[in-house]
DNA sequence: ACCTGAACACCGTTCAAGT
DNA sequence: ACCTGAACACCGTTCAAGT
């Protein structure tokens, strides 16, 4: 026991085993003992890695927040709404096409997390690869035209409708079970007790849709600009 | 001791205790201990009148659910886009007026308890004040002509929005201190440390613009329904 | 019915001790 | 430098005991 001569945890590892504790069984289940349990060591182990277990869970947000994919951002100069089409890449497509498609791997990137969502929703704080997201979206919409108080507004707005998306599914949030929906207090849920079989299809829906619309509302705005 | 003849506590009071707790010092600081030091009691005492804190947490959150006003969706036929204006009262209004109207109240209720948030984004479960929202608003959708698949995808985008915003605020997450953003590693977040300071009015604008948005991009496709 | 104290299996974190 | 066991002040919950 007592020091190894090669470490037995590095802060890699621990991240990697901290995420799948949470994706598997919650943010509750995400203790250091039983973190420590999953790493075979014992739970002070950890604390030579990480000051506190703050420290440990903004590690963890940071690695998820890692897999967005900015690429769409990293344009010489961005065009206006009618730059040449085609949504991938990353050289002269508008800024909406941008958005979309940050938005859906951003998206993608959250809901395959959710119960860490409502951690990284609180802000990028110090964390390098949140802040390199904020940065890389502002920076586009201002290279874009937007003005900054606009282009900022955006930027919250769209934070507000992914992490809303992927912090709970809208579907899986009616219970199944059909009794719950007495049709004398609520005469329009007859059906809601099929919602959760049909979770993937719903939530996928319903975020296409908002983005489609959010996407097209924000093109009147940028079209009264000029 | 034991017990007294006029009861020390009731349902109502240890909600409201309970809120008052997560309000002031976060979801962490409610512990059924702390909680009935609060109420001077001790801590097995709340078992007399909730099963678990689970079952606890579920009754602050309907209370605040309680709080959104659903009146703008009690018409008693729903009118479509082209209906007489004014944005308040409940009959007469269209459903774009009628989802505004409620959008705030809802952001209003929620915004105002954000660490509660995530509990309450995990969905309608089975309280009956989060029943009867998802109800009025799917109601008065498919009242006003919406089909009953893209009604169920506004009440979901909607709620995405809707929580998205009141989970955290997007200017207080970028943290004041201005040596957070070098510029070598964000080029466009040199203002960024401002943000903090103008929480109300950032968060509030997004909301407003993204809320508009989503609607103008709604209306866009309700127009081609017909 | 409604409160209490004692007890159980848990927490995050500190610290002295080991190599 | 990096791990350990023991210890501290906490948790949620159960249960027997009191009135």
């Amino acid at each position: 026991m007592a020091r190894p001569r090669t470490p037995l945890l590095s802060r890699e590892r621990i991240v990697a085993a901290a995420l799948r504790l949470i994706d598997d069984e919650g943010l509750d289940a995400l203790s250091t003992r039983r973190l420590a349990t999953e790493l075979s060591v014992s739970g002070p182990s950890l604390y030579n890695h990480f000051a506190t277990k703050d420290e440990l869970l903004d590690a963890v947000v940071d690695s998820v927040i890692g897999e967005v994919d900015l690429s769409m951002f990293s344009t010489d100069s961005a065009s206006g709404t009618s730059g040449t089409s085609g949504s991938a890449g990353g050289v002269g497509i508008t800024w909406q096409e941008a958005l979309r498609d940050w938005a859906r791997s951003y998206r993608a990137a959250l809901a395959a997390h959710p119960n860490i969502v409502p951690v990284l929703a609180q802000g990028p704080g110090r964390r390098p690869n949140a802040l390199r997201l904020a940065d890389a979206v502002f920076g586009h919409l201002v290279e874009s035209g937007w003005p900054r108080g606009q282009a900022t507004r955006i930027g919250a707005l769209m934070r507000y409708f992914v992490t809303g998306s992927a912090l709970a599914s809208f579907a899986a949030g009616f219970p199944a079970d059909a009794e719950v929906y007495d049709a004398a207090d609520y005469p329009h849920l007859g059906e809601a007790h099929r919602l959760a079989g049909h979770r993937g299809t719903v939530d996928e829906g319903a975020f296409e849709t908002g983005l489609e619309a959010l996407l097209d509302g924000l093109a009147l705005r940028y079209a009264r600009l000029a």
